[in-house]
DNA sequence: ATGACGCATTGACATCCTTCTATGTGATGT
DNA sequence: ACATCACATAGAAGGATGTCAATGCGTCAT
């Protein structure tokens, strides 16, 4: 429970980056591999891996080794997890109501 | 276009707190005074202050004022945009996959 | 008016994050 | 074996973030 707490706080934290967006975003056109989302992101090659990283090791991205490339896709499960979360959260449970303390 | 990614950065940076999970959790059961998401947290109050700046500013929460409480409920604008966001993602769009660049 | 209460703001400090350069590692080709 | 290529790791620097104590600002009651 509490390191729930924790793996979704590193999930959206991943998530709560402006080049690792641009990442997905260009994942979400499907697999793709470290060199052409190199190209496309103005950064340099150790930021890249230091932010493919983050994706993996939160669960939203997987990595695919072949010979010395690296393939990258967004996760399923991740983004599963992520709305899952996002829904427990919007269920304002109606039984779960509580008197307001404050008047 | 590119300052939609700035706003969903900092959409998910909100989320990716462990005290403002925390905080969402406590909302997910309706409107909560400051006050009693104070007891519930174990930081001070303008550490609390501080965060409910961010998620109120992130858009995923909404305070309202009644004389000299403050209340705060989840905002289902907020949580929809994010899902839309995971939604976006998760659409691996076939139409848009292209050859693989490294073989 | 004055004091108490609830919350926001300020300023300081420690930690974490992003980014870079430099270097390491493992696979491929000659 | 050696050089080259693709990527990962280490280390450092600067900026962002989380936290607190101290203070400010409305609001309510007396």
């Amino acid at each position: 429970m509490e390191s729930d707490i924790k793996k979704t706080a590193a999930l959206f934290k991943a998530l709560g980056d402006e080049n690792r967006i641009r990442i997905l975003h260009l994942l979400s056109g499907g697999e793709k591999c470290a060199c052409k989302l190199l190209e496309a992101l103005s950064v340099t090659q150790p930021t890249l891996s230091h932010h493919m990283k983050i994706l993996c090791d939160s669960g939203i991205v997987k990595g695919r080794k072949e010979g010395k490339w690296m393939h990258y896709s967004i996760s399923q499960e991740g983004v599963d997890s992520a709305r899952r979360y996002l829904d427990a959260m919007t269920a304002v449970n109606a039984a779960k109501e509580e008197k307001p303390c404050c008047e």
